[in-house]
DNA sequence: CACTAACGTTAGTTGCCCTAACGTTAGACG
DNA sequence: CGTCTAACGTTAGGGCAACTAACGTTAGTG
């Protein structure tokens, strides 16, 4: 290993994820999906229907990928938009039957991951790293810890 | 904070890195650069001059963004490349004193940003996380800690 | 000499994250 | 009631990292 920027935390932080998020996205396309779509799934699960920009603040994406990834989930049946009469301006998004099968398969194929992600850390080393990004992540996104 | 999608070690792991990418990334773009122009800088530094194919091995970039890097880094005056006599396939890269001080200035930025990145750690929550991402970077690519 | 591989270049794609401009709708205010 | 600001959603686009594919030149091997 080279000294310099191969121990830079940000640099370590940035490569480990990039390959965690190639399996992740290897799996998901597997199954037709990306990121986005079960980010915008599991946010209908969770919280129930909202509309885009509530997906939006949600989930993190941006308001302009949403309706992309909202495009592509109506494509596939697994979400329905439909306007809300309270306030035109809006559409409300629900998951579909489909959506929910499809999403409960992306969890699963999304779990699996973790386990080779974390294959060489014992359980207490895994759940040290969790608390660590999750505190982490608090620190430099804030505006979402405060939920 | 909602579960199931938040809680994945790999969703905690890219948003927090895309978050410390972007701390870094803005320190860079200060100075007029990137990531990669940084990693090739050092590697330079550290392993002394090479071929633009060792310097793809070294870096983990992949060889075509190494020639787009390379050219804006020989525009700015940071490198220069040589064909090497001994093999004309190649081309010999090697920093510039302006490079060097480049360099120099973009380690410093860098390393700022590390205290950012880590302020709600501990030295020794440091130290575990920076060796729990290292472990968990060659294990997901090997090659790169074979060298 | 033919073939394979290495080197470097060019052009492009994908996904994530982001900006800007626009039209419609809602609510506040005078 | 009319004007203004903001919210909502859409469209089009960009930057960066990471990656793929095709091509021409050079080197080494059989």
């Amino acid at each position: 290993m080279v000294p310099g920027v191969d121990d830079l935390p940000s640099w370590l932080l940035t490569q480990t994820a990039a390959q965690a998020g190639r399996l992740v996205a290897a799996e998901f396309a597997a199954e037709g999906a990306r990121g986005y779509h079960y980010r915008l799934l599991r946010s209908l699960i969770d919280e129930g229907p909202a509309s885009q920009a509530d997906l939006g603040r949600r989930t993190g994406i941006h308001f302009s990928d949403v309706v992309a990834s909202l495009n592509e989930l109506t494509t596939g049946g697994w979400i329905a938009r439909t306007p809300d009469p309270a306030d035109r301006r809006r559409n409300v998004v629900t998951i579909t039957p489909t959506g929910l099968h499809r999403a409960e398969v992306l969890a699963t194929r999304a779990a699996a991951v973790q386990d080779h992600l974390l294959a060489p850390l014992s359980q207490e080393e895994r759940a040290a790293f969790v608390a660590t990004l999750t505190k982490l992540l608090h620190h430099l996104r804030p505006h979402e810890s405060e939920e």
